[in-house]
DNA sequence: ACCTGAACACCGTTCAAGT
DNA sequence: ACCTGAACACCGTTCAAGT
């Protein structure tokens, strides 16, 4: 009889603690922060122990990007609206980068094919196709918006980065902000270049402008839905 | 008298030298190959010397991302095409990924502001207000450009980087390319997600997808443009 | 058969010792 | 005043030695 495994005195590693350790001090204190010794630590383990679970510290990245795509919500078809379900698959992609701002570039850059990535990459295909697309049509509308959303989503949080701990953007008023952006540009930039850094990453509406261009994102998909409609009629 | 300084025995080093020496070592052999004590031996130099024209390894990085910038051609608005200038603007940032697979990425990582982004920033935010669009709408515009530019680029070398020193797309039949893309998935993923591995990265026309979505952004520009038109009329 | 931890070949950066 | 290179505190990864 094999021993039974009530006794739980210290939960066995396995793939998905270290993949989560390894996520949770990605996101406190950075990329730079995660070492396969301290991932040791942070699990209580010898941290040697690691590598009977994952395969080195790529490996580690490279599940960290999976997890991320894992977080993102599964399309819900139900309603039909395949142009609901691109929004919303836009608006998660780029929720993850705020949720994640130190690891959700992660995401773009293991050269890998993340799995999850592809299954929610299949369920939008599938709600585009059924709503009269045909594959390779799909496939660009998709291929544009998911990369708009990490352009964008990675644009914004290369500012948070800017002022890390503080808020973002900076509080108070537009002499405030020119003050916070001067300190990270060199002495003597003219400030003509000060209030571009301002207009372009600090004083649109974020939110709005991210809605405003997956609008037209979607429009110019409408656009080709009804033409090739027209053609096949 | 100072010493002529005809004599260059062996050129003094200066921080545009081990900048540019820098992204040789990256665009040879990846991010990950630079190290300090490498650029140093690059240079033919005490590895610690480098430290006398460069703050540390971060700011080598920040400088790269700021050689890049450089390289982006100057608008050259004597046109007056706000369009063909965001259009070519557009183009040659998604260039820059292609020239530089392994250095690109950086440009959109470092917090910093580089200066020469903001320079050429600056000259298309002109340009769009010359044209009638306030500064407003030309900072959403220029901003959703630069996101989706950045953003597709990324996506292209990530795919690059799968197949590496190989050709991109692995030339042949649609059998080679799900041969060579299954080779990257975990055996056992189901066919269904490979053949969306392929239709998203691999079968479509990379540079008429791009050229598209562009269109889009600058359609939707101008319908902004004549709207603010119509209104201030 | 499994795990540990010593050891190797690297890092970035500092700083005392030299000139 | 300047530069060197030893030294420190880390890395990722291997592997022999233990149990």
């Amino acid at each position: 009889m094999r021993e039974p495994d009530a006794t739980v005195a210290r939960e066995p590693l396995n793939r998905a603690r270290v993949l989560k350790a390894a996520l949770g001090i990605i996101d406190a204190e950075g990329v730079e922060a995660l070492s396969m010794r301290r991932l040791g630590a942070e699990l209580g383990v010898d941290p040697m122990a690691v590598y009977r679970h994952v395969d080195g510290k790529d490996a580690v990245l490279d599940g960290v990007a999976e997890l991320l795509w894992e977080e993102l919500p599964d399309a819900c078809p139900e309603d039909g609206d395949w142009a609901a379900s691109l929004r919303a698959f836009a608006s998660a992609i780029r929720s993850l980068f705020h949720a994640h701002p130190h690891a959700a570039p992660l995401m773009l850059q293991r050269p890998v094919l993340p799995v999850p990535q592809l299954e929610k990459s299949h369920q939008q295909l599938e709600a585009l196709q059924a709503a009269g697309f045909d594959r390779e049509d799909a496939a660009e509308i998709l291929r544009t918006l998911i990369s708009f959303s990490t352009g964008y989503g990675l644009a914004e949080v290369t500012c948070y980065a800017l002022v890390d701990g503080e808020a973002w953007p900076p509080p108070g008023s537009e002499r405030d902000l020119l003050i916070a952006f001067a300190q990270f540009l060199p002495p003597g930039t003219p400030a003509r270049l000060v209030d571009v850094a301002i207009a372009l990453w600090a004083m649109a509406d974020s939110d709005a402008t991210f809605e405003s261009s997956i609008d037209l994102i979607l429009s110019g998909a409408r656009l080709r839905l009804e033409r090739r409609r027209g053609a096949s009629e």
